[in-house]
Order: C-alpha cells, then sequence, then structure tokens
DNA sequence: AATTTTACTTACTAGTTAGTAAGTTGTCAA
DNA sequence: TTGACAACTTACTAACTAGTAAGTAAAATT
C-alpha cells in the first residue's frame, strides 16, 4: 500500500481547480476520486461533507491572499506595482485552463450552497476588495492613479470587473480579458 | 383535464428564471415540473433535451435584446439614455430576486455545458458588446462620454463589470452594485 | 512485541438526474 | 361521429449524487 501524507492537500489542490473550471456544483467526490486514483470515501476520510471541503479551499484561498499581500514582496511594492500584482493573479488564472475567479464561480451558485460557504465567500470578496480600495487611495494619494469618486466603489468596479473579463473570456477568447486590464490601466494612469 | 397552451412559454419563463438563479446545472426538470404542477415527463414532452431547453432560453434571450435595440424606444435615446437604460436591465435583474446576467452564469458553466449552448453564449455575449461598444462612440462623438481608448475594450470593461457586479452583490449587497454603476457614469461623463 | 492510529478499501444506501416508452384524455377538424 | 392529434400521465431505466459502516493493512507509538 503506498501511503501519501499529501493527499489532504492534493484533494484541496483539485478541488479548488473544479470550483473554479465547473463551480462547486459542477463537480463530485468520485471526479477528485478518479483523479487521485484512490475511491470516493478515502475523499469523505478526510473532508467528510463536500460542505466541508468547500469551505476549507475558500479558507486556504483567503490565507493565501492574506499572506501575499503581508508579504514584503507586495506590501513594498509601489502603488502601480501592487496593481500589476493585482491584475497577474487574473491572468495567471486564465492562462491556468481558463479558469476564473473562484470568488464569482461561488457567487454564481450562491443560492445552492451551503450557509458556510456563502459566508466563506463574502469574507473573500470583502478581503480582495478591501485591499484593492486600498491601493487605489495610496496610488492616488501619490499621485499615480486619477480617478472621480470614492476609492471603495472605484475597486467595486475593477474588482467586478476582473471577475467578469475571466468569464467573458471563455466565450470571447483571452484577448477580450487583455483588452479589459489595459482599459482599466489607461483609465487609472492617463 | 386543464389545457394549458402556454406550457411551453412557463417552461422558458421557469428555465431562464433557475438559469439566472442558480446556473445551468443548478436545476433540474423536476424543479421546473414541480414549479408548473406537471409531471417531469411533460417537460421532455416540449423539451425532449435539456440542451434543447437551454439553447431556447439562450435564443429568446438573444432575440428580445435585438428587439429592443432595433425598437424606436431604444434607438431614438440619446447615448446617456441608450446607457442609462442599458444599465436599468441589470437593475431589474437584480430587483428581480438577487438574478444574476444570463451571459455570466453560462460562461462559469462554460466547460461543462453542450457546444450548442457554448455557442449561444458566445452570441449573445458578442451581441451585448457590440451594441454597447456602438452607443460609447456615439456618445464620445457626440463629446457626453468621455474616455480614452478603443470604445470595444472599453465596452468589454463595461459589460465585464456590469456581470461581476451583479454576482458580488450575492455577496456584499445590493449597495456595491449601484456603487459600481455610479461610478461607471462618473468615469464615462467627467 | 503489542497496540493504536492513519489512511485507506469494499460494499452499501437513499435520493436525484436526464431521458424513454407506452398509455390516456380532451379538443378539434373532416 | 369518427379519427387524428396535442398535451399530457404513469411507470420505468441507467447513471450519478453525497454520504455511511465495517473491514484492512501499514506505520507510528508504547
Amino acid at each position: 500500500m503506498i501511503r501519501n501524507t499529501n493527499t489532504q492537500r492534493a484533494i484541496l489542490d483539485l478541488a479548488e481547480s473544479f470550483m473554479q473550471d465547473k463551480g462547486f456544483n459542477g463537480f463530485s467526490y468520485a471526479h477528485i476520486a478518479a483523479e487521485l486514483g484512490v475511491k470516493n470515501a478515502a475523499i469523505h476520510y478526510h473532508f467528510p461533507t463536500k460542505e466541508v471541503l468547500g469551505c476549507a479551499v475558500i479558507k486556504r484561498y483567503r490565507d493565501r491572499f492574506q499572506l501575499w499581500i503581508n508579504n514584503a514582496r507586495v506590501k513594498d511594492l509601489s502603488p502601480q506595482e501592487k496593481l500589476d500584482w493585482f491584475f497577474s493573479i487574473y491572468t495567471n488564472t486564465r492562462a491556468d485552463n481558463g479558469k476564473v475567479c473562484l470568488a464569482g464561480s461561488l457567487e454564481i451558485d450562491f443560492n445552492s450552497i451551503p450557509t458556510s460557504l456563502r459566508e466563506q465567500t463574502e469574507a473573500l470578496t470583502s478581503e480582495l476588495l478591501t485591499w484593492l480600495q486600498a491601493t487605489l487611495s495610496e496610488g492616488r494619494d501619490a499621485g499615480v492613479f486619477h480617478f472621480n469618486g470614492d476609492p471603495v466603489s472605484k475597486a467595486a468596479l475593477i474588482l467586478s470587473s476582473l471577475q467578469g473579463a475571466l468569464q467573458m473570456a471563455r466565450a470571447l477568447g483571452t484577448g477580450k480579458y487583455y483588452a479589459v486590464v489595459e482599459q482599466h490601466k489607461q483609465d487609472l494612469l492617463a
């Protein structure tokens, strides 16, 4: 018997990947088990219910984002570089087999997921928005970003647009996604 | 036996509603049948497969949009009024039990829907984008809209953002949606 | 060396899914 | 008034869903 101590992590990786590919309701324990070469029950051993698994995926995603933004590599960047870093998250998501934003995927499934997942989704979206708003504020104060109105609204506009652009790219191609990102830069920097 | 000659239409209405509420993979023939007070097989009588049903929903949605934009009530509006009309579609969608954009919902499910639905989704998104781009062009030429870059890119930015904002509103509330719409207006008109 | 724990497997359940085949009944046209 | 047809229902299937209970074997702990 081959013991794999990383099964728990592999399950989370696959679940995250499936959620960004097909949505929370678009994959089953059988899909994960098949990819891992184990039986369904093995997944239930590590994550008793799909709700627990889904929560763990979002929690890990949130923790990763917090780790990134609190790391000097991001923290010490200029506002412009921070924004480019943020865009690169979405660009990498698109490049990774046309995946979409985890938050957007969960928001579409919002009315058919357990409450605990909704709470995690809300927390994730809030955290993304808070960081982006702070970065926009910082950039405008530094005179590099130019926009009217509340940074909170501008952050919501940019975040919602990146989320939507990843989805739109599935129908109309990656070019549309890049066009959106470039337009944001032009709007902010001009 | 009560004969309902509008069953076909009622099925389309319910399917459209479900797709904007839970996504294409989030509802079943049983859900529609239960709402209508008929048996599953009755739905199959009108729409033999879920693929056929889904296609019919998107096709009707597209036809409705074309009818609207070609009607004098919209055609003869000023660019600013046209944009407000376009925003009102999304505002009404949000007001209707927190539904999301049909295109966005389908793009999330893109990797788990039949090819015919993907083609319909692509066509729908293209048509929305084309109209919005033309309206932005018209408005900039008339001196009422102000933005840099290609109207095609700006249209993609606005459409993707509206799509994303309806989703974000599920997690963070309707206020976030309105903030995004107001920010777009400020960005375009200032 | 004995025992416990970890990471599974086999085998199962109850519910749901899209889809089908054959029968039923009210309505309408000839 | 007969027959065709439209709009269903009943009854079913095969596949898939999340989840459970009991057993097993290797590794870690004592």
